[in-house]
DNA sequence: GTCTATACGCCGATAGAC
DNA sequence: GTCTATCGGCGTATAGAC
């Protein structure tokens, strides 16, 4: 749990190492007592770079935020067809995902205990909802399969792509890239598992 | 978050109400006094119940765990072609979620922090383990595509079902029951999306 | 920018009366 | 089977020296 303590932090050093903790113990299991450890620094300390543990949660779900809503702006998330619009969509969220991978995890398991999380799990809420009307759009072009009713595909499909959080490590060897992993969710959730169609 | 409290509780009607409030509030964001407070009895008399929180846990993954496992007994689990086994399987694996969702989501969620969580993640990988190898069997028997790797399929497939719990909620009007989610599910994860397979 | 020392409350759990 | 009262510890956060 102990790590290798910097010359000196600062609140973005900070939130990297505090991440980590809160994905490996959870947030409300991560005490500053944990935090304090992992940096190598007092609690005192932390408290010099900022006001408390939750706003090393605001900072790091804030940022996994900005990276998801940013791919909504991004050209082919806007033009064209509306399957292909959220196809791209899949894939840039997938590969967000891995990106900014620890401060996705975080976003993803805010339970609405505090004022910053119940913030977050509406913005991302918001996201959702924008995706979702991509996926309305290209149903009723007849792109994508009808006999799935909407509102679940769209869930079935987030959650595919949410959970890759829950295993995807970078660090291991031979580990597949964002890209990767981005092209096989498309794969699936596009052409199902089965052969032949 | 207070509840109308019953005449007398016993440890599998105290565990209902304990299990709802780890879900609302996570297992490490719920303290005796939530759950005195939701049981409406006071903490002391929790202990008359059950050992500690943690009893109130264990209890709970393992009717999350003994209801999976349970599946890979049942006899079209056992014989047949992989592929069926495979779908069998996903469909039952939805129809057990469902129907013990509380449990398992509780199950789904935790870290690792204690004795028993990291019992219940053992067991959980176990789990995992045996329907990725039903996965590669049909991929071995050519039903299944072998474009998307075997081990990142396998997780996707289980990142799909295992995200139901955080959005299927059995008490609003109209909500889809345990065998239609199953059927979306199959449909979804086997077939794909897009029309035309 | 970091430390030690400490305030003060909530934590899980227990004692013992009814 | 439930209660009130309480324990010892750990929680977040602060004061003030270096």
């Amino acid at each position: 749990m102990t790590t290798a303590r910097r010359d000196t932090y600062t609140p973005q050093t900070l939130l990297e190492v505090a991440v980590r903790v809160f994905n490996e113990r959870g947030y409300d299991g991560t005490s500053m007592e944990h935090l304090s450890k992992a940096a190598g620094i007092s609690k005192s300390s932390i408290y010099h770079h900022v006001a408390g543990k939750e706003e090393l949660l605001r900072r790091a779900v804030s940022r996994a935020l900005d990276g998801l809503f940013a791919v909504l702006t991004e050209e082919p998330a806007r033009v064209g067809r509306a399957v292909d619009r959220l196809e791209y969509v899949t894939r840039r969220t997938v590969e967000v995902l891995v990106a900014e991978l620890p401060y996705v995890t975080l976003l993803l398991r805010v339970r609405g205990n505090t004022d910053t999380e119940r913030w977050a799990m509406e913005r991302r809420r918001d996201f959702d909802h924008q995706v979702a009307a991509l996926f309305k759009e290209a149903v009723a072009d007849g792109d994508l399969r009808s006999d799935v009713e909407l509102r679940l595909a769209t869930r079935l499909l987030f959650g595919m792509i949410n959970s890759i959080v829950e295993w995807y490590r970078p660090d291991v060897r031979g580990a597949a890239d964002g890209v990767e992993i981005a092209d096989a969710v498309v794969q699936f959730a596009f052409g199902g598992l089965r052969t032949n169609g």
